[in-house]
DNA sequence: ACCTGAACACCGTTCAAGT
DNA sequence: ACCTGAACACCGTTCAAGT
């Protein structure tokens, strides 16, 4: 109505013009919104660029490849990592822990991240500023400094798998219920062995597929880690 | 020329006839060398039928999808582990770490095959047997059941995330000396971190950066969880 | 019962052509 | 310098039609 008829109606698009030039963080931005939604199956040149309201050709002026793409989301996930406590030699068993905790609880909030942080080396700020932390405590507990660079390998390794193996898991879409069923019926299948020859297997069918969900599994593995890095210390 | 002329002269394939029925094992068989020939990427339901001299589709009467395939392969490595060596009570921990390599030894002999045993659940003969055998030695080293259960979870996991981090990093096909520029690349950029705030990292940039490759690595993971497991064997 | 060709709905990456 | 459409060479899976 007042409208003054020499500016140019156009629609209203206040917040994000469309033409807003692509660079690297949105992409990522993009990346990591279709991973969270749809998992790293789904995290596609295409399906990015598809995100974005362009094509998958216009990524590659931002981005060398699918793979540059990962390593930029393992990044991601690392920046989310907190390890606010202060170290504490007395308690650097106890810390170790919490940070393959704290890792675990990251690579679930991505996920999918897992998969492409296997074969990755972190190089970011926060995924250094990790790597320090943990040789800090690792020599707080004494250990041997050729141990402590590849427990710094190690650590993450492990997980990473247990992570990744969980997306693995879920990309299954079984509903929980098809889990249990499959649960016990691998329990019955452990009984069911010829005891002569599978005598332990029989015998332990029921621990065997107990606490297979769950963060039970995860604990008994850093223990083992950490306890395994504890026998590793120098005597002084 | 003295062939009698109601014999019908057909190209000589003595040994295969061209329409040789498909069933499980050949697709296996063929799967198996697409996987050693070309790596786990190349395994493809088109590839497979293509070495069979078929389409895809005509898999499909006999596996019930890729995944299916996958665990199929799975079970060809676990075949191909051997456990010979009598359980010897007293030596049960290097007994364990023979096996932890074995495991490996089979892993890398089949290129590929890591990716597909991530998430998968060993119920074949063999793999079996190869869970029995770890109780036996887990419980000869007074480990409590629980733990023992958790143990024969944690050890092929830990086996194959290497596995699978070495085919991961075999699939960029970087020639050795790319491999040792990176490493000696990261080993500066470590150098030249600001020591105020990574003071580990840069003291121990050598070490951090070495045995990369080979099986160091390897022999210090199974030497860090052998002996968390056996930090947890019960007194008596 | 088993096999097949053709199709569907996808991939990553390249490249010449546009702005 | 950045972006794009179109193409290339692939995927897994389905399905109607053949034998």
């Amino acid at each position: 109505m007042t409208q003054p008829p020499w500016q140019p109606i156009t629609p209203a698009k206040p917040t994000r013009t469309p033409k807003e030039p692509l660079n690297r963080e949105r992409i990522v931005d993009a990346a990591m919104r279709v991973l969270v939604e749809s998992g790293y199956d789904a995290v596609s040149m295409r399906k990015v660029a598809q995100a974005l309201g362009t094509g998958p050709a216009s990524l590659y002026a931002h981005v060398a490849n699918k793979r540059e793409l990962d390593q930029l989301l393992v990044e991601r996930a690392a920046a989310q990592m907190r390890f606010d406590e202060p170290v504490d030699p007395a308690r650097w068993q106890e810390q170790l822990k919490a940070m393959m905790r704290e890792m675990l609880r990251a690579m679930r909030a991505n996920p999918g991240v897992a998969r492409a942080a296997i074969g990755a080396v972190p190089l970011g700020e926060r995924a250094l500023m990790s790597t320090e932390r943990m040789l800090t405590l690792l020599k707080a507990g004494n250990i041997p400094d050729q141990a402590a660079a590849w427990a710094v390998d190690l650590i993450p390794l492990y997980v990473t798998a247990v992570a990744f193996e969980e997306t693995v898991q879920s990309a299954t879409d079984w509903k929980p219920e098809d889990v249990e069923r499959f649960i016990s019926g691998l329990r019955s299948y452990f009984e069911s062995l010829p005891a002569d020859r599978f005598p332990l297997t029989v015998a332990l069918s029921g621990v065997l597929t107990s606490g297979a969900a769950g963060d039970e599994r995860f604990e008994f593995g850093i223990a083992v880690i950490v306890a395994g890095l504890a026998s590793l210390a120098e005597k002084n």
